[in-house]
RNA sequence: GGGCAGAUACCCAAGUGGCCAACGGGGGCGGACUGUAAAUCCGCUGACUUACGUCUUCGAUGGUUCGAAUCCAUCUCUGCCCA
């Protein structure tokens, strides 16, 4: 493949963005003719990536396939503080060993999307955590009060009597270092990043640094189509969730938001006329192929379409456990517990038999004292999503 | 440092001595309908219990009372105004 131009180059990376700053600053980097350093940061926060992220990192992968250089920055000293981007009230800081832990995940989630020869892993704690008092005072004082309010976040907060701390106050100043550490020629993030990328510019301005080209994406709505996707609000789709997880998300959510994602996730507009559900579904598989494989969204659409579209369970794949004879209450929480992992308590089991959601070989069983017989063994339906083939 | 207001379940919010496991709304879960969509309707939404009921819960602790989310004291936290 010969070596695209910067001009094509810039066409490219700027599919899909939210924000360019600049599209003129990024051409004459592009310019510059050698491998540009683009860097994103992850707060490991919560030990999965989400579909949420990959927007950026499908960005990142694009210029790395450029030619350029991939900086991913996990947030070691960060996510201490936690980013307060888009939220309503203070993060509740996480230990060390959660951070440590998740950003074990991280790597492994985020070289589903990244090319590995063309990366740069780095922890922002291993610079962040060795600032003394004296450091953090001189980038405090290139920041004003009144830009920070300008952020809208925190400007809502404030509007609404809620408190903001101070130390919330330090992220866009941290996060503006790392790219002075980095030597950021770009910096990805969400568009609700583009404030503290824009610190970054300032600040590398500041210590003699040729700014960076800020680049940010759309924020990409949960499954709910109402809140922005995150792991605290479990409205996400898991890069590393199976693929029968991952299809089955993508087709629970509403047409409409299927419509927002589509542009987003593809680069594209939906194939007009197409049936919602053909769509969705073509969405499912899409998804599936990109984190797995073509092979695994095939798989999960006959998967979906045998258990969900046929109902017909019996030749679905479950998990396969054995139970004792029981009555239904003792019988789902031990289904849940032997299948799933799941905890159920006694009473949330029988609200879903007196719900109506209980089937044992395919006979709804609606009375929590019913006595199951497990001998021959047989499909044992607790609710939409869960249901387990129990051995004879 | 001073004054005022506030802290209720996942969120918002009602409740100012017993009828409170706590109104209502949102969210969530389940059912009907369906395309695991939307809309609509119905049920559930602290734990244990077949049930009667028992236990834990209304910022924390201690108290008053036969009885407290509700009264008193102390403490912690938050917002606003003043300095």
């Amino acid at each position: 493949m010969p070596a695209p131009s910067p001009e094509e180059s810039l066409a490219l990376l700027q599919k899909g963005a939210a924000a360019l700053v600049s599209k003129e600053d990024l051409l004459a980097k592009l310019r510059l003719g050698r491998p540009l350093r683009v860097k994103l940061g992850v707060d490991p926060t919560s030990p999965d990536l989400h579909l949420g992220h990959s927007l950026a990192l499908a960005k990142l992968r694009q210029f790395q396939d450029l030619g350029h250089t991939a900086v991913l920055i996990i947030g070691g000293f960060t996510s201490l503080i936690g980013d307060p981007s888009g939220r309503s009230s203070t993060r509740p800081p996480l230990t060390r060993e959660q951070i440590e832990a998740n950003a074990e995940t991280y790597r492994a989630q985020a070289f589903r999307v990244l090319d590995p020869a063309r990366v740069e892993v780095v922890n922002n704690a291993d610079w962040l955590g060795r600032l003394t008092f004296e450091d953090v005072i001189r980038l405090n004082s290139r920041v004003t009060l009144q830009q920070m309010l300008a952020r809208e976040d925190f400007r809502a907060r404030v509007d609404a009597g809620q408190p903001v701390r101070l130390h919330e106050l330090q992220y866009p100043v941290m996060q503006a270092w790392d790219s002075v550490m980095v030597r950021a020629d770009v910096e990805l993030g969400g568009s609700d990043q583009l404030f503290n990328c824009l610190v970054g510019r300032d600040l590398q301005a500041a210590e003699g640094q040729p700014p960076q080209v800020v680049l940010t994406l759309p924020i990409l709505e949960g499954l709910d189509g109402v809140k922005k996707m995150s792991k605290s609000l479990d409205n996400y789709i898991g890069l590393s969730e199976a693929p029968g997880e991952m299809f089955g998300k993508a087709m629970s959510v509403s047409d409409d938001l299927m419509a927002r994602w589509w542009p987003l996730l593809f680069h594209e507009e939906i194939l007009p006329g197409a049936h919602p559900m053909e769509a969705k579904k073509t969405l499912g598989e899409r998804l599936v192929a990109r984190f797995h494989s073509p092979a695994d969204a095939q798989a999960a659409r006959e998967e979906w379409d045998r258990r969900f579209s046929r109902r017909d369970l019996e030749s679905s794949d479950l998990p396969e456990i054995s139970l004792a004879d029981a009555d239904t209450v003792g019988a789902v929480v031990a289904a849940f517990a032997a299948g799933f992992g799941v905890t159920k308590s006694r009473g949330d089991a029988r609200r879903l038999i007196e719900g109506g959601s209980v089937q044992w070989r395919g006979e709804k069983v609606a009375d929590p004292k019913a006595a199951l017989h497990f001998a021959g063994g047989g499909v044992l339906r607790l609710d939409k999503r869960h249901a387990v083939r129990v051995k004879a």
